[in-house]
DNA sequence: ATGGCTCGTGTAACGAGA
């Protein structure tokens, strides 16, 4: 199984993206993060004519994730039982025998802010749920946009990122906790390059200069990670016209 | 220099993202 997840900022906007890249790159499930369109816009016809089946949650404006298949999907499950949320951040569905988590963390805006706290309280309602998740699904894959950078060496300027949002040490522990549930971080499995990033700000040409971070992820449990055979950022659909901020995370399981 | 881009909303700036 190849599995994916992208950040598309705007669904509306990056459809044309989503296609051409799945054409390209035809995995067998992407995960989508601020797909940002209300259930009923959701371009379910575009997809399904592209070979995949869909399911979706979304809201106006701002959030909404969706799972995008080959093949079929079965036990969808919207948001965190857990976790009483308006916001529309987490979707489950069971794709070959693979409990796939798609999941997109609030970004938190800035460490003395509410959003903050609600990002760590929504963390750690996370990890609690994922704790009998784990137990449940021995094939469990925690994909999306986590809006943490785990290390330095996931920051092109750790220094100027010292305690700041997406790095701050709470941020990173909470992280840290859902690895510990025994989910691995698919990436680090493997040798990469050095500054290697998931995300580069539109400004200040950030991705032209690499200023970036590394924020999503995929974190599979121990029974997927031993079939994992590679995971790789393609940074190619962030050089397209009017891209997304975000560059798809590919794992390829045997 | 607490901005710089890009999005949705809605049709003008502004909040939010990261």
């Amino acid at each position: 199984m190849k599995l994916a997840t992208w950040n598309v900022n705007s669904l509306k906007v990056r459809l044309p993206h989503v296609l051409q890249w799945l054409a390209e790159n035809p995995v067998d499930v992407l995960c989508l993060q601020e797909t940002k369109l209300t259930d009923d816009k959701f371009p379910i016809a575009a997809i399904e004519m592209a070979g995949y089946q869909v399911v979706f949650s979304g809201q106006k404006t701002y959030n909404g994730v969706a799972i995008l298949s080959k093949l079929p999907i079965t036990d969808v499950l919207k948001n965190n039982p857990r976790f009483q949320d308006e916001q529309q951040r987490i979707l489950s569905a069971t794709i070959d025998g693979v409990r796939v988590v798609c999941t997109y963390v609030p970004n938190g805006q800035s460490v003395d802010s509410d959003k903050y706290h609600y990002k760590l309280g929504w963390l750690a309602a996370l990890h609690d749920w994922l704790a009998d998740e784990t137990g449940t699904h021995a094939n469990l894959a925690v994909v999306g946009d986590y809006n943490i950078a785990p290390e330095d060496r996931d920051v092109h300027d750790p220094l100027a990122w010292v305690g700041q949002v997406l790095v701050s040490d709470k941020e990173r522990a909470a992280l840290k906790r859902l690895t510990q549930l025994g989910l691995h971080d698919a990436f680090r499995l493997f040798e990469q390059a050095d500054k290697s990033f998931s995300w580069w700000d539109y400004r200040q040409l950030g991705f032209q200069r690499n200023k970036g971070m590394r924020i999503d992820h995929i974190l599979l449990s121990g029974a997927l990670a031993t079939r994992c055979r590679a995971c790789v950022i393609d940074r190619a659909p962030r050089k397209w016209e009017q891209p997304s901020d975000h560059a798809p995370v590919v794992a390829t399981i045997e």
